[in-house]
DNA sequence: ATTGGTTTTAAAGAGCCCTC
DNA sequence: GAGGGCTCTTTAAAACCAAT
């Protein structure tokens, strides 16, 4: 259980208007008491090897990066700005640490800090992490959110500048008592406890670009304070949506140069939720600074529509890619998959467990997140009573023989409102096709683990009467059998055989659940079953899957009815050399030429090629 | 190859409007 | 006035990226 991180969103909030995030911790104090405990906690530290101090830093929520000195560095920090110093609390009545909060907006590293060292170094180290922050966040935006590159020298200078301000920020008063401020505090970790990790990390993404923009625009004179007002909207997404935009370390990115309208959406939800709790502490701004005008809103949908336009007018655009139409399957590819699997992948862990993965997504449509979230207490044998025959009224008979499949049942990850949703069922039969067959897959899954390699025994705290044992054990498991396998990971199990076929989609988990339904489709299983596969509502599936090209309407707008195959005999009319090269006699030596120059806007290619 | 962080895409939910 | 269906909103998963 991850140690609770307090919401971004509430951690500006409890700041006073002209309060930084990075203000704000200066008020914080590390009781002297706590510091003593440090050494023998360092020596501890100092007996660990590298992975257990990177696990440690896990399981407190800490960043596992860098090395040793690094690691343990990271674990002396949190001691000491932790309750219960060098015991990893669990649960949502602690208070959150300082470090969690740095580690809420992401701080660089502090390389070569030795970890054995004086109260005072690690007083200074403290802070100077802390300053280094507030300093790389005026950095991001100075060089349009750029990296920065810290020179050892300068370093000084700027130091005891932010210095003088974090002494100045101490002086705001703090109005909250402590009573109140723990329960909301209390509240708040609850709220994000339920949140679900890559929620957390948009939010914090989000709010660490806004934090960042908020520093250098009250400095400037473009806001006057931290309340969101129309004004400040306007303000702030007129900077989001013509902002340059980089890569995680500071290159400039190739692929897109503006926000998409999605993101653009995101930021306004976040700053939504900033206002609300903004309201909550002041709520005479209700009236007195109103968030929301038609100004605002229309704004807001100007910049929604530049930036769709935008994406049509960039210079690689190329209609299909990216979306459902370039990852649907032929059944060529099915075959090449399965054998890529089998015969490509070079460990056999992996090629067990990615036949097991590949083939209970195609029997079951899920997602990759619930296959590797699938628990051995999830899956259960089932006999499935299977109708018999047909009556002759057409009604089909009920009480049929009973085949054997496999039923999963689980909770839906992805759901708006956690725990309103109910339990979903998977169910698989044995497939005709043994290669395809999830069920066998599952079978040679198990008994790797359990009797062939015996991976199970391995497991130190395994206990076959405890039901606890079999609930937190994955059916897909990572790198060791008691660890779970990251949705990511199974994302890079896909690449590495995928690397093997034709199939050049960049949704790699995603494909069986973009191809099935409409192979369904085409052998004749009813919408309704479809959707129920898949645990798609209402017209999700046929709004995002599979309904851009509606099949059936083009042929039948074609001229061939339902059930009629699709033939135009003049096609087939075969059409001179000497003709055809008459047609676009450009068109050719284009395409030649723009090949031979590696071209890389295949929109462009496309067109060509249709010309031909 | 791993990994942590950022951005894009999938898809669930809220609520409005229209029809029967 | 119930409920279906549609649009808009919101949230989570998937993909991407580059340092290590």
């Amino acid at each position: 259980m991850n140690e609770p991180v307090i919401d971004p969103v509430l951690l500006c909030l409890s700041m006073t208007s002209h309060q930084t995030a990075q203000n704000s911790l200066n008020s914080e104090v590390i009781p002297e008491a706590r510091i003593t405990t440090q050494k023998t906690q360092s020596n501890n530290y100092d007996k660990l090897q590298h992975a257990a101090l990177k696990k440690l830093c896990r399981e407190r929520n800490l960043k596992v990066g860098g090395n040793k000195a690094e690691l343990t560095q990271r674990l002396l920090l949190d001691d000491q700005t932790s309750p219960v110093p060098g015991v990893s609390t669990s649960g949502i009545f602690s208070p959150p640490s300082v470090q969690n909060r740095l580690d809420s907006t992401a701080i660089p590293a502090i390389p070569n800090i030795s970890s054995s060292q004086s109260d005072e170094t690690l007083n200074v180290a403290f802070v100077t992490e802390v300053l280094r922050e507030s300093e790389s966040l005026v950095g991001y935006f100075d060089q349009g959110l750029e990296s920065v590159d810290h020179e050892e020298g300068e370093e000084s200078d700027e130091e005891a500048e932010v210095a003088a301000e974090l002494a100045n920020a101490t002086e705001l008063e703090v109005v909250d008592n402590s009573t109140t401020h723990a329960a909301i505090i209390w509240a708040d970790n609850f709220i994000l406890e339920t949140r679900r990790k890559g929620g957390r990390q948009t939010e914090m993404s989000v709010l660490k670009q806004w934090k960042a923009w908020v520093t250098t625009a009250l400095d400037t004179g473009i806001i006057p304070d931290m309340i969101i007002d129309s004004i400040h909207i306007i303000e702030y997404l007129k900077y989001a949506a013509t902002r340059n935009l980089f890569t995680t370390h500071g290159a400039k990115k190739t692929s897109t140069s503006r926000l998409s309208a999605s993101s653009l959406k995101k930021i306004m939800t976040m700053l939504g939720r900033v206002r609300r709790r903004q309201e909550d502490t002041d709520p005479s701004l209700i009236t007195k600074r109103p968030a929301k005008n038609s100004r605002t809103d229309d704004f807001f949908k100007a910049l929604m529509v530049q930036a769709q336009r935008y994406r049509l007018e960039s210079a690689d655009f190329d209609i299909t890619q990216g979306t459902i139409l370039d990852s649907q399957l032929r059944p060529e590819q099915f075959d090449k998959i399965t054998e890529a699997i089998l015969t490509k992948l070079t460990q056999l862990p992996s090629i067990i467990k990615a036949h097991f993965s590949w083939t209970w997504q195609c029997a079951t449509l899920n997602r990759s997140d619930e296959v590797v979230s699938m628990t051995l207490v999830s899956i259960h044998p089932y006999n499935l009573p299977l109708p018999n025959y047909t009556y002759q009224d057409g009604r089909i008979s009920a009480t049929g023989r009973e085949v054997f499949g496999v039923l999963a049942m689980f909770h839906e990850t992805k759901t708006a409102q956690p725990g309103k949703t109910e339990p979903v069922y998977s169910f698989a039969l044995p497939h005709r096709d043994p290669l395809m067959c999830s069920v066998s897959a599952l079978a040679i899954l198990l008994h790797f683990m359990f009797d062939q390699k015996d991976l199970i025994g391995r497991v130190s705290n395994w206990n076959w009467m405890d039901s606890t044992t079999w609930q937190t054990h994955h059916v897909v498991f990572g790198k060791n059998v008691n660890e779970p396998m990251g949705g990511d990971g199974l994302g890079r199990m896909y690449s590495s055989f995928l690397d093997f076929t034709t199939v050049n989609s960049t949704k790699k988990t995603h494909l069986a659940r973009r191809t099935m339904p409409s192979k369904l489709e085409e052998m004749g299983v009813p919408a309704d079953q479809v959707d129920a596969t898949g645990h798609w509502q209402g017209n999700t599936r046929r709004e995002v899957y599979s309904s851009k090209i509606p099949k059936a309407a083009a042929v039948a707008l074609a001229g061939f009815p339902v059930g009629e195959s699709y033939y135009v005999p003049w096609s087939q009319v075969p059409v001179p050399d000497a003709l055809q090269l008459k047609l676009y006699p450009f068109c050719e030596d284009a395409l030649a030429l723009l090949r031979a120059h590696g071209c890389k806007n295949q929109g462009m290619i496309n067109f060509l090629i249709l010309l031909l």
